[in-house]
DNA sequence: ACCGTCTACTGATGCATGTTAGCTTCCGTG
DNA sequence: CACGGAAGCTAACATGCATCAGTAGACGGT
């Protein structure tokens, strides 16, 4: 994967639904590449930065600290735009923490600013990214109101499966995260423990198998079924499809 | 409250945000005001809306149903547009439904792109406003994720209790809503049954009363500490500010 | 090779919460 | 006034999950 002007590697969520040269605009706007370690924090709560991040490969975390304990409350897959609200809103009410190593580029709010002036479909489509965000914070929220650890886990891997089929990057029968069993926990609310038990019955159930935060199933679909995932909210193809048009 | 042009009841977080021939702008966009009864659904997942709703007077619920369940995923106070996003997304993944009687402001698309094209700062309030929604939604993952039943119900209401504050529209003892415990059950994930207990705990720890929606407290602080509430996400006055220079 | 640390894993016990069932209070309506 | 439905409430038992205690393997540093 090489830098700049791959034109392969950016906006990987939005890649169907711009045309070339608006995705090498955005692309344009990104100045520069880093790399970052495991547990690294990348944007801290309550930082004003003059920057966005877009996430070239890995995983970040959103998370937010409260009494020495952490949440994590959003995963961000290659492609996405970690910190775009941080633009409108100025300060970040959350933390940003590199899930493994990544790589990552960084785009100046001044470049920003002047593509959302000048480009209204761009404007539009980053506004979208965001509210695809809030989607999946919903949908998050009802997991969390639903499900117990085991499906909740089972869910968040299907999520992610599917984030990576809408980005050309799934595998037919497994699925690599850097992510412990105390991630797991810090995603789904339960203690480490318990995500261990949960893994352990997924395992049990025959659904799939969990080694160093990589899953590996025979079955998507029985995974699928067991976490009641309805890939709907993520606006890739079914019925609540994004609407190209409008762009 | 007289409709329209009156220039108190629309944009209630906006309020001082925006400049007086902004909001009086805003204001213009709701073509026509209406009402509804507890339990009525104003928009339907799925659906396409050439609108967009502002609430004015009463609770709305944004619910998402699975299986004969319904789960309360947001919340929505006077002031707040509850499907911006719907502009964007073309169609809603929830559903928005009235929490008692209410009055709603409603906005045609077609307006409202015109906004956006013409009123740089608007549209970045608008925003904004959905921005300010994922930050919510983040909470309540937390929230979910951290606190057991009692402290859910408590956080709920010092929430909207702080959303009444920054509306002008907070009471010192009390706080009115017309929310059953079943809805408090929805909201927090919990069985009802659950949520009467919970209810039963925080009257007997002397936090606060709630009968048929209503919570009555005369310690707000204490209620606060109790749910570990933190107001700063909500962008009021705190550290994480909003940034007005911005607009 | 040794040590400490991090991660994965296991069992025992208690609290949080779900489920089922039945009862009461309130309120609108015939 | 009688009635019925919806909301609030209570009890008894079952399950999910937290907590505490402890073991074992992987890994990096010395």
């Amino acid at each position: 994967m090489e830098f700049p002007n791959t034109g392969d590697f950016l906006a990987g969520r939005l890649r169907d639904k711009l045309g070339h040269d608006d995705l090498e605009y955005i692309e344009s706007l990104v100045v520069e590449r880093r790399e970052a370690e495991t547990g690294e924090v990348l944007l801290s709560r309550g930082a004003i930065a003059d920057t966005s991040t877009i996430l070239i490969s890995g995983y970040m975390f959103r998370t937010i600290e409260s009494g020495n304990q952490r949440f994590i409350v959003g995963l961000h897959v290659p492609g996405d735009f970690v910190d775009l609200h941080g633009f409108a809103l100025k300060r970040l009410d959350h933390n940003v923490v590199a899930a493994g190593p990544v790589v990552y580029g960084v785009a100046p709010h001044e470049q920003l600013r002047e593509a959302l002036e000048e480009r209204p479909r761009v404007a539009r489509a980053l506004w979208f990214a965001t509210l695809l965000d809030a989607a999946i914070h919903r949908k998050w929220i009802q997991m969390l109101e639903q499900l117990d650890a085991p499906r909740r886990i089972a869910h968040i891997y299907c999520e992610l499966h599917r984030r990576f089929e809408l980005i050309g990057q799934a595998n037919a029968r497994s699925l690599r995260t850097p992510f412990t069993q105390i991630d797991l926990a810090d995603m789904c609310g339960v203690s480490a423990i318990h995500a261990n038990r949960a893994v352990g019955k997924l395992r049990e159930l025959g659904l799939g198998e969990i080694r160093r935060g990589d899953l590996y199933t025979s079955d998507w679909d029985a995974l699928r079924k067991y976490a009641q995932f309805e890939p709907d909210y993520l606006y890739g193809d079914g019925p609540l499809r994004f609407d190209q048009d409008w762009l």
